[in-house]
DNA sequence: CTTGATGCAAATGGTTTGCATGTTT
DNA sequence: AAACATGCAAACCATTTGCATCAAG
């Protein structure tokens, strides 16, 4: 979970190692998803945040330049119920829970699966990597309105 | 979790008894969801189905009768990665753990996240209703084989 | 110089909608 | 008869792609 301002060039050294190309596209939108912090980015809203610095930067670009990205393992992806699909940092381990009513969005530490995780391995022999699971429910506040 | 041939006029029972009306469209999609058992189906492929006995029903009612469904709370919805959104029963409360590597998907019971639910209630006041959850990792067999 | 990245415009695919017509209640 | 559901075509939105140009190695 970083917010450094070297961070970005920690990234762009990880993106070299991997074997792909340095731009002026990719730094932007790194930049742009480490200012989102812990936020979810869509591919219109890193557009919209690199056009300050870089209006030339095409949004078929970003699609792009995220699709890398993800395979160089830098980013994540993640779809909200019918929403437009939204990346974040890969490394950022963490777990939602978000309301059906109102889609307020809360974010969870990453061992609330611990329990499930040691479950799944003595019952099942399977090994979960929980990086980026979903819950769906009601928050607090649509939950007392309901009961109501 | 119901493959009986009268479960479909349960529903529509239940759909009357929600103040939905009862039309072909609707019996024959309820109809292709129960066939399809414990499978999700897309939009496309109830279509598919339903067109067997009634070809004329058009996709975008197949869609329209979907929502209501969902609306009146017979089906839920469930998205995958970038895949069509697809539909189920909504009573069908069920897990998955998905290996990344293999594919394999094992169904588990649905209390494997009571733990999550409690602390979640606790923590946060948030009310999970934690349905159809899909947890990433690696089966037994590709666990060991990446562990050799 | 070679390969890969970008801008643009156009296509795609899933899903939604306006409207006139047909069906359920 | 009134309210709602349907067929159809057209619109919509997110995302992808072909291609000519441009920049990074």
């Amino acid at each position: 979970v970083a917010h450094h301002p070297e961070a970005v060039d920690d990234l762009v050294a990880k993106l070299k190692a991997g074997g792909h190309r340095t731009t002026t596209a990719r730094r932007a939108v790194l930049e742009a998803i480490l200012e989102a912090g812990d936020g979810h980015l869509t591919a219109d809203e890193v557009a919209e945040m690199t056009h300050r610095e870089h209006p030339d930067i095409h949004l078929s670009t970003v699609y792009r330049t995220l699709d890398s990205l993800c395979e160089a393992g830098l980013l994540s992806p993640a779809r909200f119920a019918d929403r437009p699909g939204t990346y974040h940092l890969a490394d950022d381990h963490h777990h939602h829970a978000v309301c059906s009513r109102c889609g307020t969005v809360l974010l969870l530490a990453d061992d609330v699966f611990a329990a499930v995780t040691v479950r799944l391995a003595e019952e099942h022999g399977f090994h979960a990597e929980p990086t980026h699971i979903t819950i769906p429910g009601l928050c607090a506040t649509c939950n007392s309105a309901t009961e109501a």
